[in-house]
DNA sequence: AATACTTACGCGAGGCCGCT
DNA sequence: AGCGGCCTCGCGTAAGTATT
């Protein structure tokens, strides 16, 4: 994914109210930038980090910026939750993941069971429906490790309910966590901040839902997801 | 019984996207 | 063009528990 215009970098002064960050920019001029991630950003947000925003012509935004990636631990990290899905199309269409490889069809945000939507359908070669549920990940705590959630989550354990359901009707499914960063080969569960998603992942995982981690290559001209990494048991 | 404290819930925040 | 869901937490309020 190519940013439609060059990225504006700058330093962050404070994040708050969850969709604000205010940002100076390297011309000095102090601006308020629409932060388009409402999580923890677990040590994503320290005052004076390197932050990099893009520009909207959309004269119907009240934001003209958005933040779209922080420097943390010496590397480029994706913030912004809009982008992981699209991410993550590019990457099955490019045949990244090679379990879910040799699709038909692809949808985004279909409608499912009780007022659901998943995030992307796919039509197997077999004929079998994939549903696709889209994490996005970017908490890293020990050099490499990526983990999920960075804050306790729990629509994601339902997510995985309503994935084993999936399961359980005939269908395949598969979580796949977008790492937004690209210095980490393995993925974890943090146990230690949601101990209950954990738990309902490897519930997940016993009834079938299958389960696929990558990572992404991050500049200021553009985002791909074209790494595999590690899922750890 | 009245007050202090803790936990649990629902809602709302800005913008995007898909659908009608 | 407009609506509704989604991203997910923090705030306010409500309900629950504990202390006096």
């Amino acid at each position: 994914m190519r940013f439609a215009t060059p990225l504006v970098p700058g330093r962050l002064v404070k994040r708050y109210k969850r969709f604000l960050a205010d940002v100076v920019l390297d011309s000095g001029e102090e601006v308020t930038a629409h932060c388009a991630n409402p999580g923890s950003m677990l040590g994503l947000r320290e005052p004076g980090a390197r932050v990099y925003l893009s520009v909207s012509d959309n004269p119907a935004r009240k934001l003209k910026y958005s933040w779209e990636i922080v420097e943390a631990d010496g590397a480029l990290v994706g913030i912004n939750t809009a982008h992981p899905n699209g991410l993550v199309e590019e990457a099955l269409r490019a045949g990244l993941i090679e379990e879910l490889a040799g699709f038909t069809g692809l949808r985004r945000e279909v409608k499912y069971g009780r007022n659901s939507r998943i995030d992307i359908l796919l039509e197997g070669a077999d004929g079998r429906p994939v549903y696709v549920e889209v994490k996005n990940v970017h908490l890293m705590r020990q050099a490499g490790l990526a983990e999920f959630p960075d804050s306790v989550t729990a629509r994601g354990a339902k997510h995985l309910v309503e994935m084993g359901d999936m399961v359980a009707e005939g269908s395949r499914a598969a979580m796949v966590y977008l790492v937004q960063r690209p210095d980490c080969d393995r993925l974890s569960f943090a146990g230690d901040l949601d101990p209950a998603y954990a738990a309902a992942f490897a519930a997940a995982r016993e009834r079938g839902v299958e389960a696929y981690a990558i990572g992404c290559r991050i500049t200021p001209e553009e985002i791909i997801a074209e790494q595999r990494v590690t899922l750890l048991p």
